[in-house]
RNA sequence: CGGGGUGUAGCGCAGUUGGUAGCGCGCGUGGUUUGGGACCAUGAGGUCGGGAGUUCGAGCCUCUCCACCCCGACCA
């Protein structure tokens, strides 16, 4: 590819309007133009690195037997009617009629198509287990995308779903995913990455895992213990609770005027937040008689996640104004709201002399004793891990990090299977729904993750296995016929070999030493006059600034051993 | 959906008390340059996000709609 006629612009500027560094070098390097909010053109280098990613991808995928098809990004309502998601899955699912009134929406995951797929095409038992995969185009209406590639409303996505005829079977299964999702970051060439327990969310089904790259301007928490094996996302994360412990004294009203907040509270009465109890209050989505209170410590948040599976439906916090709540001073004890569901987290078991609204204006009750004052009560973990808190299974102080989840896998048993009536008949000649499991990788999200994470302050630096381009060959002084002559004529040789990027343009050095470090081509090879005075080339490795001299006679021989050096250690 | 911010040339931006728009980069042409974003000359490029209003006159004031960015809610 001759630079003259790349399409897309390399900017001096940095764009404006991001602070993610990776999405500002992908649209400062043309990898990339904006069509409108959360929707993206990939420009021919970003394409390349897709489809390099997609290939690493599929020859994994085929490793644990894996079977390519394609499904539609278009279905009728019909199907994701019969799995009940028709009308579990909010707004981010896009829906339409056709012309013909039909109800139709745009796929933002296939379990329904894959079952549709299968059924009466799997018949026995006999014939599991499969797996079959896709790489598609997902549309996801997000309230909010962000950060690039990062979360946006359209995307590229693998998506795999396997087939079983017992759960010892599901899980073996499961962990050769595991392993091969395991081997398929470290191709692409990420660094820091970890697989953690998660939330099963809208897929549904008990065990999933999502595979994390650690890093700051990710958009999930993870809990990871320090000395053992620990590792949550935020949302099913647990923790042993250190019970601070406070004096036994009366209840008793007290008068805390204007205070409402849990920090006015504790500064008027000095005390700390750990020893009130907080109430949020939640509407459920869908419901407008019925309210949800939660208390928890003062100290702790509450995990919307965890309430969610408790409550069974959505939640969203409510607005006080028209409801019985005294906003600020509501408190556990007493509290008589009609159709109000009452849950308390189990940070606020068995202590005593906590603080607590009084329900009524102007006044806080202390010396609150949970045992004594609410007995018969069921206490279940509905808060959030905090920084420090104690590991679950080895008693060391938590840690919180930020990561972006770049590929997720779930055991989604028979949900699908069941509700979609697809059967296989098993030995005994009775029928059975299979058990499923489902594996997604976003491949863009893969692409501006790995950017993210290996760019350094002069642009992108490509791992080789999925760069645009292995060589950027960049002859300095275009203008002297003899570099230009003898460069066209490296140019074919190099061509033979490798994917080579041809920086043709009669431009200063600058710009094109600048250009090549932005797009983060992993080697460039300079000729210039005066390295062909020796009849040398100058070869540059991007992510390392090393510099080698080499005879032009060499120079297909070097790059050669450069590449499958890079490619070895890629590839374990 | 809530809070905050920004919309002026392809990109980055300036534009004073209201008087019909500039700068840098980029682009075209001619010339001089050439190992870390050269220089001279010259040229093209704008419905100042859209609409309505106030005014003799609006990029600037008022109203309204829209788009984008950031924080939250939401999220495979």
């Amino acid at each position: 590819m001759r630079i003259s006629k790349l399409v897309g612009e390399r900017l001096k500027d940095s764009a404006s309007g991001t602070n993610v560094k990776s999405h500002n070098f992908l649209l400062r390097a043309g990898y990339l133009k904006q069509v409108c909010n959360g929707i993206y053109s990939l420009l021919p280098p970003a394409q390349l690195v897709n489809l390099k990613i997609q290939n690493i991808i599929r020859e994994e995928m085929n490793k644990v037997g894996g079977q390519e098809v394609l499904m539609p990004v278009v279905m009728p309502k019909e199907m994701w009617e019969k799995s009940g998601r028709y009308y579990s899955i909010g707004e981010e699912m896009v829906r339409f009629k056709d012309r013909n009134d039909h109800d139709m929406l745009l796929g933002m995951t296939h379990e329904e198509a894959t079952v549709q797929l299968c059924t009466n095409t799997i018949k026995s038992y006999d014939q599991l287990p499969f797996m079959v995969y896709q790489i598609q185009t997902k549309f996801r209406d997000e309230a909010r995308p962000r950060a690039g590639l990062i979360r946006v409303k359209e995307f590229t996505m693998k998506d795999a779903y396997s087939f079983h005829y017992d759960k010892e079977e599901m899980k073996k299964y499961y962990q050769r995913v595991y392993d091969s999702y395991n081997r398929i970051f470290k191709r692409i060439g990420m660094k820091n990455f970890i697989a953690v327990k998660s939330d099963t969310g809208m897929m549904g089904g008990e065990i999933a895992h999502e595979f994390m790259l650690l890093t700051d301007i990710g958009e999930d928490s993870i809990v990871i213990c320090p000395h053992c094996d620990y590792k949550a996302n935020m949302e099913v994360a647990t923790s042993i609770d250190t019970k601070p412990s406070f004096e036994d004294i009366d209840l008793k009203e007290v008068f805390t005027g204007d205070a409402k907040t849990i920090e006015e509270v504790c500064s008027l009465l000095n005390i700390k937040p750990n020893q009130t109890i907080k109430a949020v209050c939640y509407a459920i989505v869908g419901d407008d008689k019925n309210t949800v209170v939660v208390f928890v410590r003062g100290d702790k948040e509450v995990n919307e996640a965890k309430l969610k599976k408790i409550v069974g439906k959505e939640v969203a916090t409510k607005d006080l104004t028209e409801t019985g709540f005294v906003k600020g001073n509501i408190g556990c004890l007493n509290l008589n709201i009609p159709n109000t569901r009452i849950i308390f987290d189990s940070s606020l078991k068995d202590l005593c002399g906590m603080v607590t609204g009084t329900n009524k204006e102007g006044y806080h009750t202390i010396g609150v004793n949970l045992k004594r004052d609410l007995p018969n009560i069921d206490f279940v973990d509905v808060s959030k891990v905090n920084e420090g808190d104690v590991c679950p299974i080895c008693g060391a102080k938590l840690t919180i990090k930020r990561g972006i989840e770049i590929g997720n896998i779930f055991q989604l048993g028979t949900k699908y299977t069941k509700s979609m009536e697809m059967t296989v008949t098993m030995p005994d000649g009775s029928l059975m729904n299979p058990l499923m499991s489902c594996y997604g990788i976003g491949v863009g999200r893969a692409l501006a993750s790995v950017a993210e994470e290996s760019a350094d302050d002069k642009g992108l630096v490509w791992p080789m296995s999925i760069a645009p381009w292995q060589i950027y060959f960049c002859p300095l002084r275009m203008d002297d016929e003899n570099v230009k002559e003898i460069a066209e004529e490296i140019y074919k040789s190099l061509l033979k070999k490798f994917e080579v990027i041809y920086d043709d343009r009669n431009v200063s050095a600058g710009i094109k030493l600048t250009d090549s470090e932005l797009m983060g081509v992993p080697i460039r090879v300079v000729i210039s006059p005066r390295s062909l005075q020796n009849k040398q080339a100058e070869i540059t490795i991007r992510k390392s600034s090393e510099k080698i001299m080499v005879e032009l006679k060499d120079l297909n021989e070097k790059l050669k051993d450069l590449i499958s050096q890079e490619m070895e250690e890629l590839n374990g």
